[in-house]
DNA sequence: GATACCATGTAAGTCGTTACATGATTAT
DNA sequence: ATAATCATGTAACGACTTACATGGTATC
């Protein structure tokens, strides 16, 4: 069996042909919309998958420096990228160093809870102005990229995720933080938020 | 510097002493809100700190089985999962398997990619069931338990944080069916949802 | 002259999963 | 009887990060 990492190579490469080091900047963090990876795991996955047969590698000899190698996905990788598309998946730990953080929050001095909250908030908006950006040039550039069977939605549907888990988080956040100036400032109520509702999806109907 | 799970750790031994056995039923997937993780890991990592001092550890000998073996957090674990608390993280990576299928999901048959889908939506109407019914079970018991300072708050927003980012999951799972059956039958365009719109937090408002 | 980007690879080490190993107790 | 839960640990392997290693090109 493959792992997680393959298939994004796979799916980048079904895309076009392209060197390790084309893969490596579309997953670099923290804006690897689709699967985030550095280029120290990226090139020996690549090898492996060239020894399979799934990806072809073409050596291109320059006058300086090492030799650009563009990688073409094989029929046989295209075969096992659907195939592997269509099974259902069992959802992966997505582990959040944060909640941790949160689990524990009331155990250190308010003010430190607050700064703490504060940066997390901020550095979440970065992202997410970042991100709507990228939706807004996309939208924008041509219409017909956010549609199901443009050769670009792929990368659209990862955009939306990403904005709609950046904003999940933050909203998560700024809830801690209304609790906690909640507790600060007992005779404020009016800032505590009510209780989980219904979806946002359910509410957008 | 120590791992995530030893904060995990630190942060559920905070709350009460427990045995290793205790630690992995509250981290065991798919259930475990704090952080996720198999006892092949728990065991060694507990062993670790109490070598370090942050943990202590009594044995509690039985008639039968192995000796239980209640940690205690000590108060220099206190300490370093205080400081640890309050120092801004770097964002985790967030891989998730099921953007890559959904980034190159328009080169499997429509058919497939739509009960891929529904399957997948499924699931997560069913986490976010079981998700939901923990809250109720919170907020029936005790009101209290959902204020910042219970002791319990920690459990309520690692629970609130599940269920946002599982609706959110599901959401974008709904979008991805609605773009994908407006292509099948373009006639309907009423399915089609609007393009991203303001934040929940801030419609919330 | 320093920094950033292009471009490829390897090595050491940590994080995490899966399987092996053992054995009593409780519920169906 | 069979399975689930209680209860602890280790070993092998795979996934991932960080650092080492090299060297040209372009920008400030």
């Amino acid at each position: 069996m493959l792992s997680s990492l393959s298939y994004a190579i796979l799916a980048l490469l079904a895309t076009k042909p392209q060197s390790g080091y084309d893969i490596a900047r579309q997953m670099r963090p923290p804006l690897g919309l689709l699967w985030q990876a550095k280029h120290g795991q990226i090139y020996p996955e690549l090898a492996r998958l060239v020894k399979l047969g799934l990806v072809e590698v073409e050596r291109i000899d320059k006058q300086s420096g090492p030799p650009r190698r563009v990688h073409t996905i094989t029929a046989a990788g295209r075969s096992e990228l659907t195939r592997w598309i269509v099974k259902s998946p069992q959802a992966r730990p997505a582990n959040d160093e944060f909640v941790i953080k949160a689990y524990a929050l009331r155990r250190v001095p308010l003010g430190a809870a607050t700064s703490l909250l504060n940066d997390q908030i901020q550095t979440h908006e970065h992202r997410i102005a970042a991100l709507e950006q990228l939706h807004q040039a996309f939208v924008s550039r041509n219409t017909k990229a956010t549609a199901f069977d443009s050769p670009r939605f792929g990368e659209y549907a990862a955009l939306r995720r990403a904005i709609g888990f950046e904003r999940e988080h933050a909203a998560w956040c700024r809830w801690l933080l209304s609790e906690l100036t909640a507790t600060e400032k007992p005779g404020r109520k009016g800032v505590r938020q009510p209780a989980v509702g219904r979806s946002s999806a359910a509410r957008r109907k």
